[in-house]
DNA sequence: ACCAATAATGAAAACATTTGCAAAACTATT
DNA sequence: AATAGTTTTGCAAATGTTTTCATTATTGGT
């Protein structure tokens, strides 16, 4: 036990030769002999030798992580977004250093500054709304970042994400078109984040633009679970004056929604309409099959894994971005109001 | 842009003080006048000056990192467990690398290879089937490392996790005692998963203490997915022969099967039990609300960040793990056969 | 104002690598 | 067999820190 682990002065002892030459034999194979090589490649394996990253890292040869920083893991949303982001960044040979901030922006900032002592490739955020400290934080370090989830034309930094403004305009736009007028909305907490709040912007917008709004007290603020939505919307329906549709700020939401009005006999979409947003793993097969706007996670994590990289290793900074549109998807759960 | 980062040297320098001084008043600031310090810090905000972890971890000082293997991040299951891990984690100063390795255990090994280049100072994998490569490596680094997810008292290493035997016993229990004898099964692949494996085995055991057998054609295999499963009850439930009670490996299989049988309108528990494992987020809330196994990810995640940092900080090496016990949940979708 | 403690700082070695340059070992050509 | 060219290798410096030990500055007691 006691004996230290093996180094690269080792390995070259035990094969005979420099550590110069263990050194090349890595990372420049074709400029040592393959015979050499092999003595090498049986020395390492009999002293079971695993290369030091922190020392490489410190000749500021790239050390192969990315960091991403995530309000929290434990949504469907950035499950499938982490989920596609870090296999294709995998793909592409580097590995993901991953912390949560669970929606503190303050937090965000101290992860990151972490993440910047490990000295990462590069970083990924969630969302456009970061504090004046992260972005100067980044920015001053010229750390190659991307942005996730979100676009914006005129966001600070490169984003890959979809119009969340555009997603409530669509399903705003739908549902009004289905001749709903009394309308219920059960979002997420705005604050903190843009997301959502940018999606409640796009509905409200959608409405207001006939004439409509959403009463005070049909403005749901849940967190984020199917129980949290189930139980304040069962509360909602109790009393006689009843929205004809509501409108969630995604599918976890909405299935909540879905749930509460079946416990209570209302039936989806004969009495009420739902809406979701997301296009979430599973809202295609429930039943009623859910009616959405599709914000394509996967697409979205591929293609920032795919920028992030290109902004590393050719530091020329091609893209600012890509916009990935969001979609109407209408299935069973919207209908015309009775 | 061109200006090379600042260093430890740049900020001596700019504070008037030698290196040692600077290092010290990161490290030891008690040892350091707090006039001195205050002058170090003006000039580490002026310079944007961030230290390098890499540098540090060449001298044997611990880099913070924990390694996380997951299969995927993309399930339910282990979104819930890899929230409550790393923000268990963090909250201890530590920092999660995560990787995902696709249920491919070749793949499991290289990822913990690549960890180990980057010294993270302990390891943490989903389940105890690993490869001998996996395990040896980890051993003969004699890296901390705890597993994840199942518990079994003669696992190779420390493991925080349920018995996911039992809780196929559980479920298998509870199903026959309601009095069903025309029992199918829906599972995930069993290969390079032995969560599912162990389940299963625990389902079958159960049934055959009453000399019951899963039919051949009864025992269905599908990916992780709601609409995987949905699909294939719907298949199952157009014979004539129907089963009266379809267990499934985990939560999210028993929602799909739920809407393949709604969509039938076959009802639920009437009709047929749907069991699922796992009491997923949602489960609870479902309507009908699931019949199910606890394996209650939350704890599990933050027992074994707990176990892996007490691994790491005093080597003594206290536990050899821990088991959390499943718990069978009865809800609404299991009842006596009619 | 002086001495001994004690506190604060600095110099230099150490850590595990990579790399530019020069030396050594081969090859091919004559 | 000698030369020129090419391929392989080793030496030594460099990377950004920490740490041990020695040195200098400060303090309190007389």
């Amino acid at each position: 036990m006691k004996e230290k682990k093996a180094d690269i002065i080792a390995v070259a002892k035990a094969a005979r030769v420099s550590p110069s030459t263990v050194s090349r034999s890595f990372n420049h194979p074709e400029l040592v002999k393959a015979a050499t090589r092999k003595r090498i490649d049986a020395a390492v394996r009999r002293l079971g030798y695993i290369r030091n990253r922190a020392a490489q890292t410190i000749h500021g040869i790239r050390g192969g992580t990315i960091g991403l920083i995530v309000p929290t893991v434990d949504h469907a949303i950035f499950a499938e977004l982490i989920q596609s982001f870090s296999q294709s960044v995998e793909e592409q040979g580097f590995t993901i250093l991953l912390a949560s901030h669970g929606y503190r922006l303050e937090r965000e900032y101290a992860i990151a500054r972490k993440m910047l002592e490990h000295r990462v490739d590069g970083m990924a955020l969630i969302g456009l709304e970061h504090s004046d400290d992260t972005y100067g934080l980044l920015r001053q370090q010229n750390t190659p970042t991307v942005l996730l989830w979100n676009h914006s034309d005129d966001a600070p930094m490169p984003c890959v994400g979809s119009d969340n403004y555009l997603a409530g305009r669509l399903i705003g736009d739908h549902v009004v078109r289905l001749g709903h007028r009394s309308i219920a909305a059960v979002f997420p907490p705005t604050s903190g984040n843009d997301r959502a709040f940018q999606r409640l912007s796009g509905v409200e917008d959608s409405l207001a633009s006939q004439g409509l709004k959403i009463a005070e007290d049909w403005r749901l603020e849940t967190p984020y679970s199917v129980s949290a939505a189930k139980s304040k919307v069962a509360r909602l329906i109790r009393f006689p004056r009843r929205p004809t549709a509501i409108i969630c700020g995604n599918d976890v939401l909405a299935w909540g929604a879905i749930h509460a009005l079946r416990r209570s006999g209302v039936s989806v979409p004969e009495h009420v309409t739902i809406t979701g947003i997301g296009d979430f793993h599973g809202s295609k097969d429930f039943e009623p099959s859910l009616t959405t706007v599709r914000i394509p996670a996967h697409t979205i994590g591929s293609k920032a894994a795919k920028l992030i990289v290109a902004l590393i290793v050719r530091e020329s900074a091609s893209g600012s971005g890509e916009l990935v549109p969001p979609e109407l998807i209408v299935r069973s759960t919207s209908g015309p109001v009775r």
